[in-house]
DNA sequence: GCTAGTGCACTGGTCTGACCAGTAGGCTGC
DNA sequence: GCAGCCTACTGGTCAGACCAGTGCACTAGC
């Protein structure tokens, strides 16, 4: 019985198999950030191809984030260095057409900004110490100017901590999700009546996790941090879904 | 003074600005998943462009898994449910060209399991639960066949329980990272010695933490689940890298 | 000699028009 | 009534053209 086993084929495009070469090549490393492809019209020589099939792959490489071009550059496209920026962009949309919900993001962020707190509590050097202490600082002052500038310097509290964690996975994702939720809400938190108060809590709270981290308590750091981001945006979480976030609290 | 205010002008360009409607579209839920985009040729008339330019747009929108177009398909491009692929695509590349350390993904999947089982401990319904008994069935059953029909089954728990937790982003995001990591090993823990062993170890670990999400004790689950997880990957992990892992144990 | 300005050769962005291989659905012949 | 063909579409690809930018070599003026 039965002759030679045929694979269904699946036909390839040929913009995706230049895809692939170049993407291959780049996470191979043969193709390092800051090098230069080749121009299109080289290309369409070494693909063998036309050159709309080429632009096609690098429209797709360029919404990866893989590749940018630029009109009238007498090089090639640059082979940018991986930035998040695809990332942002994916779970963004996720985040519009899957309708995530508030809740859903700010719970997410609990999880990793713990999780960074526990690992920065452990792993921190003091010089990372010395970051988060003038990242509060800066928090101090800029409570005095705007919301906004208090935003920003707690930015960077919270990227201090996730640097300190030796994770980027952790850091990118944090940051990534962090401006998700800051975009949602951000114009609420500035227009909110008790804003001075949930500032000046904020910075208290913020206090409290960073002396935790200096002591090296990894699981009080990864709790009051929970705690801080619980207080700061319950109040614009839907009643229903607050569950969730106290589930996490401790 | 004086002089009108001018703002440098940013050249956009054509392509990017029907990416632009069309994603906007779709984000605002006009045009919603399983509808028709009008052909290629319609397009080209309605947004006054050649095709070329209509075509690059959507190789844009295909490679951030918006939309899908199949040659010879009498109807124009597919809107696509939203799903996961892209973000699965840039957290790969991420992976790769960023060099992800195998630490880092158990870390973060831990991070993300864990949060998971202390969500579902708390909001699972009695159906959720018999998923997840199913599972673990399932498991048992498939230790005896294949460590590929074992790990498969895993991957059924894992889900049952990101599912539970009501959260769609941890959900999606313990998916993609699980995939990820599996790629990395899966081919060394199917040639580990030890490899019975490390399976049915996995099993009475699964079925303890499934007695605390039943219990209703989250704190507990999510611990013993990152017990699971750290001693089922471990052994794989740099023993440099160990510590961070040990750091999230409790 | 050195600098400021001018071309030129090249880039990517866009357009036009064409061909091919698929697909779906209507039409025809039985 | 149904099987099979035909046609009018689709997306994928190609070829060749033009334009507006950019960087660099060259040149004219100091």
């Amino acid at each position: 019985m039965g002759g030679p086993r045929f694979e269904p084929v699946r036909t390839v495009r040929a913009y995706e198999r230049i895809v692939e070469q170049i993407e291959g090549a780049v996470e191979a490393g043969s193709l390092a950030p800051g090098q230069r492809l080749p121009s299109e019209r080289e290309l369409m020589v070494q693909f063998a191809v036309s050159r709309s099939t080429v632009r096609e792959a690098l429209r797709v490489l360029q919404a990866r984030g893989l590749v940018r071009s630029r009109p009238g550059d007498p090089n090639g496209a640059e082979v940018l260095p991986f930035t998040p920026a695809a990332l942002h962009k994916s779970l963004t949309t996720l985040a519009r057409v899957d309708q995530l919900s508030l809740g859903e993001l700010v719970g997410f962020r609990m999880t990793l900004d713990s999780a960074a707190n526990l690992l920065a509590a452990r792993l921190r050097t003091e010089t990372q110490l010395k970051e988060m202490d003038a990242a509060i600082a800066a928090m101090r002052t800029a409570a005095e100017i705007s919301y906004e500038a208090f935003s920003a310097a707690d930015v960077g509290f919270h990227d201090a901590v996730a640097r300190a964690s030796g994770n980027k996975l952790l850091q990118i994702c944090t940051d990534v999700v962090r401006s998700i939720v800051l975009n949602l809400i951000s114009e609420k938190i500035a227009s909110a009546p008790d804003r001075d108060a949930l500032m000046s809590q904020s910075i208290r709270h913020h206090e409290e996790v960073l002396a935790a981290v200096r002591a090296g308590d990894g699981p009080l750091a990864a709790r009051l941090s929970r705690r801080t981001m619980y207080e700061y945006y319950v109040g614009y979480v839907p009643a229903r879904e607050r569950e969730a976030l106290r589930a996490l609290l401790d």
